[in-house]
Order: C-alpha cells, then structure tokens, then sequence
DNA sequence: CCCGTAGTGTTGACCCGTCAACATTATAAT
DNA sequence: ATTATAATGTTGACGGGTCAACACTACGGG
C-alpha cells in the first residue's frame, strides 16, 4: 500500500485520508474528471454535450427510436433528454419521424449533420475510450465492470428495503 | 422489476448498447446512484449534504483545518468548498478559529452541533458503505480501487499533452 | 363503451458543481 | 524595500441534472 507521493504541499499532511477509501467519493471524483475529459473533446471537435453524444450513440446502434427507449436503456431522466432532443432537433442533429399508430410517443432519427458531428467526434471519443482502456488491464476492465453491476445491484436492493 | 419487454419494439435489437461498455457512461450513472443514495441518507438522519458531509469526515480525520487543505486533498471545487462552509457556518456545524500566522486563511474546526450532526449520520453512512463493500469480493474491492487510480492518473497524463 | 390506469413527453423550480474574475494577503526575487 | 508572483477565499454567471406536476395518449377490464 504505497501512496504517499499524491499530497503533501507546505502543510503536513496525511497520505490517504478515509474519504479517498470512500467508493461514493472515488466514484464521483472520477466522474468529475471524465466528464470534464468528455467535455472537452466533444466541445471541440464536434460542439456537442455528453448527453447529446449518448442520445446519438443510442440512435446510432438502436436505429430510430423513442426518447422513452433511450431513457429505459440508458437511465437518464426523461426531462434532461426532452430538453436534450429538442436542442439537437432545433440544432438540426436529428429530426422527429412521427411514430405511425402511436401519436403520443416520436420516434427520433439522426439527420445527416447529426451523423456527420458523430462521425466527427467517434475518433476521438474511440482513442480516448481506448487509451483508459489501455492504462488498465484485461482484468482489471472486466473486473471494474462487474464491480460496476454488483454497486448498482446493491442500490437497487437497499431502495426496495424501505 | 423484469422488463425485457424494454427492447424488442419492432426492430432486431442488441441487449447491451454499447453505452453500457463505456465506462464514462457507466461511472456517470454509478456516481447519480450513488448521490442520491447518499443524499437520501444525509438528509434523512443529519440534514447534511454530501459535500457539507465530506468536510466533516476531512475535519473529522485531518483535524482543524483550512478551506484550500480541504480543496487539495479531496480536489473539491474551491468555490464550492467556499459555498458549502459558509452555509455549515451559518448552520453552526463548524466555527472559524482565525489562523494567527495567515490572516487571508481561516482555521476551521467542528462544533458540537456539527460533531453531533456528523455522529448522527456515520452509522448510516458506514452501514451503507459496508454495504457497498459487502457486494464485492476482497479482490474486486482492491482492484476497482486500482482501476480508479489508473484511470484518474490516465486522465491526468491527457490533459498534460496538449 | 367508459373509465381507471399506465405510458410518453413537456415544463418549471430548484440545487449542485464548474469556471472565471476578483480582492486580499503572503512569499520570493532583486 | 519594491515589486512581481503565488496562494487563499469570495462571488457571479452559467449549464446540467433531478424532481415533481402536468397534459395527453394508449390500453385493458368491467
């Protein structure tokens, strides 16, 4: 257990205070950073939000679909991707195909623009997603991941005991 | 509780969007489980807030301490750390002892009310986090923690290329 | 057919975290 | 000492995410 190096400016201090133990605080300070990360690239070569690049990867490897199926699939709260699509539709990114025999629920499509700032921003969130890959091993990444599963298992549990 | 009826709507679909392999995605939704997990907790039993609770584990554990020690060990947001120690002043959880030497630091320490507050809360938080813990096994918890330092140190080797 | 219920999407209110600009104070250089 | 530079903490502005209330539509059972 050797991490001393991280601190330690003109103050003494001690090496790993229990909140770096704490997963809460771990898991949303690494969030911070990867979401900054993200942040950026997408900002830069494609100007778009991270929400707005997970609507598109759905639609791109769900084909069109409903902003109700990407909520299911992906978590996110149905009032964040409400506002989300009508950015990327007034933004032209996508455009609504009315759903047939179903008035009530739109079904989304990438339009060309959409596709071309995904296309845009794939590389670069593809050698960024790789280069994390990278720096941890086959192991570790499928470890991580299940750890994942089991984190969120354990949520879901401790709020259906109420 | 079963909704594999989720997918299935018409079109050939894939169980586990590529969303879900990406790990910024993941530790986003993990991090918003968390919080609220946390949140719910905090206000339940000591009306704290996440942030307003990490600085009493940091005063708990470092002592009496300054804003920017608190900032550099956690990396929180310095305008946040400001925000959140005004309000645990005006909610009488800490108090300021002036530093002698550094007029332009304040000392913070922890009141009774906030000891009090953050006694409340630790069975709840520990129990939580036991919890947590209790989901994984030994060599998940180690390597998750790895994989958190790696990626953090990733992220940190980024952005120094530019 | 009608009504209760469930699903879909929109909106407003709100809080939190991020960022940049700033005033102030300490430190270092010369 | 003077001055430049770095550190501390505050503030305003802003965007993003969460939550609850709502309107509307679809559906299923009586």
């Amino acid at each position: 257990m050797n991490k001393k190096s991280a601190f330690r400016r003109g103050k003494p201090q001690i090496d790993s205070p229990p909140l770096d133990q704490m997963i809460s605080f771990r898991v949303s300070r690494l969030q911070s950073k990867l979401n900054a990360q993200a942040i950026k690239i997408l900002k830069a070569h494609a100007d778009l939000t991270p929400t707005q690049w997970r609507v598109l990867v759905m639609l791109e490897t769900l084909g069109e679909c409903t902003s109700s199926e990407i909520a299911r699939t992906t978590q996110l709260d149905k009032g964040l991707l409400s506002r989300t699509i009508k950015g990327m539709i007034t933004g032209k990114l996508i455009k609504t195909g009315a759903g047939r025999n179903n008035r009530r629920s739109m079904i989304l499509r990438i339009t060309k623009a959409g596709k071309a700032a995904y296309e845009r921003a794939r590389p670069f969130m593809q050698e960024r997603h790789d280069s994390l890959m990278r720096s941890l091993s086959k192991e570790e990444r499928s470890v991580m991941l299940a750890a994942f599963e089991k984190l969120e298992a354990n949520i879901r549990e401790a709020e259906a005991d109420l």
